[in-house]
DNA sequence: CATACACAGTGTATGTCGTACGCAGATGAT
DNA sequence: ATCATCTGCGTACGACATACACTGTGTATG
């Protein structure tokens, strides 16, 4: 039998939480899953994350490939290890009055980390991660409401549309600002212009010519800017429970 | 040399576009790009986004892996077709004037194909997919808009939120609510519950315990709610252009 | 009508990857 | 001192994406 395990949480995940039912028999593990899980991290920031492979991680680290199965129990656990490291630990608070500003500093941390690690965007997520480091976001934001007259569930739903309008931002903004290079010739923005018919698409083709999507400023106003909406529809909440 | 290449698009693209450079000698191809995106789309509402394959895609047609090589590139470029086919046609336009109950519309026929085809959350995107159908949704989304004085670039950013929305509360309410057998005893808030301590997370675990993410009723109610921040956010916006 | 060419679908082969399995040595509990 | 248990490793296997070369086919050109 093999300790660690309780079948509920897989490997990787129960050791980044510190629930270890590892019997202390045996060498000690020469590794640490934030180890494996910046390595990779590290992977994935420079060649992408499409060069991630368990060996290379493994590799990176002097082991075998193999021996990274003592920490996770597949790729995708391994990912969520990463996911935590490359979140890190969540903003410092701000004033326990002011839920806007709090929230703007929350917003803004968010997208730096997305923005230092494009490859966040590209792992398929089919449920929030359980990570510690992403729970303890979580827990932030909802402190930084916690002031607020909203129910918890309008809590919930408030952070959820931040989160969600950061990544969408970042996405966006990543498509069209990435190295200019590649935008002259063979970018996105070229491949849009292949196939845009102004007849078939008359709004998106006045929107485009118009220089929407063409910030040079790496989408900073652009982001601000839509946050203002989000938080105004935060508001909004506030508002009507205040009201009735 | 082959045709259909201008290799600015890959062919999957170009055949969806309808942009094809094919000479008029030899064989007829005896498929369509609609018709592999449309099976493809199939395995994957059945069987799951894992379990999709280029050799299972071609069995299913009956016919060689290879085969499909003349239609896409590469299996990137098969996601894009089947994104395209998932998608379908935008839903149709609403009152000119009004472009609230546009744009709800919009939200929701959103909603109805993620959920209809939840594989669509876990496909990794690097840059917004750039298919006629999907190019379409957006051009009618800027239709919605139009009657409002929102700037171009506004008119992008409120449907980024809006989309950006959609996608976010499906995939949270999807980790939830999904088959309940999962739930009670491995699923998602066991594990949750597994891994919450209260006093390092005070005010999730509240929220937790508020009974808050406990929607029985597939989270329609949770969706119209956010979406009214959305909604609101955008409100704001036009106001503001408004007034000054 | 004859011919040649571009293209469709196929068969084979290759390299990469994730990962299951079992072993040898190390370590600490008994 | 003994032995259970754990670590790291070597091997092996099965999927899978995809490159390449080949065969037959149907159309355009002479």
């Amino acid at each position: 039998m093999d300790g660690t395990q309780d079948d509920l949480l897989p490997r990787g995940m129960a050791l980044l939480w510190g629930i270890d039912e590892r019997q202390r028999r045996g060498p000690r593990p020469a590794l640490t899953i934030h180890d494996i899980g910046a390595a990779a991290v590290r992977i994935a920031d420079e060649e992408g994350l499409a060069a991630l492979s368990m060996s290379k991680v493994a590799t990176t680290l002097g082991f075998t490939t193999m021996s990274l199965y003592r920490y996770v129990d597949s790729k995708d656990d391994l990912v969520l290890a990463m996911l935590n490291e490359a979140y890190g630990a969540p903003p410092a608070g701000g004033p326990r009055t002011q839920w806007r500003p709090w929230l703007i500093r929350w917003c803004e941390a968010n997208r730096a980390a997305l923005v230092r690690h494009p490859w966040i965007l590209q792992i398929p997520m089919g449920e929030p991660p359980l990570t510690p480091n992403l729970t303890g976001w979580l827990e932030e934001g909802l402190t930084a409401l916690h002031s607020t007259e909203l129910s918890e569930q309008e809590k919930l739903s408030s952070l959820l549309l931040a989160e969600v309008y950061v990544r969408g931002q970042v996405q966006l903004m990543g498509a069209f600002d990435t190295p200019a290079a590649k935008q002259g010739e063979f970018g996105y923005a070229a491949r849009m212009r292949r196939v845009l018919d102004p007849d078939r698409f008359p709004h998106l083709a006045t929107a485009l010519a118009s220089g929407a999507l063409e910030d040079d400023d790496g989408g900073e106003d652009e982001f601000r800017f839509g946050l203002e909406a989000v938080l105004a529809g935060i508001d909004r909440l506030i508002e009507k429970r205040v009201a009735g």
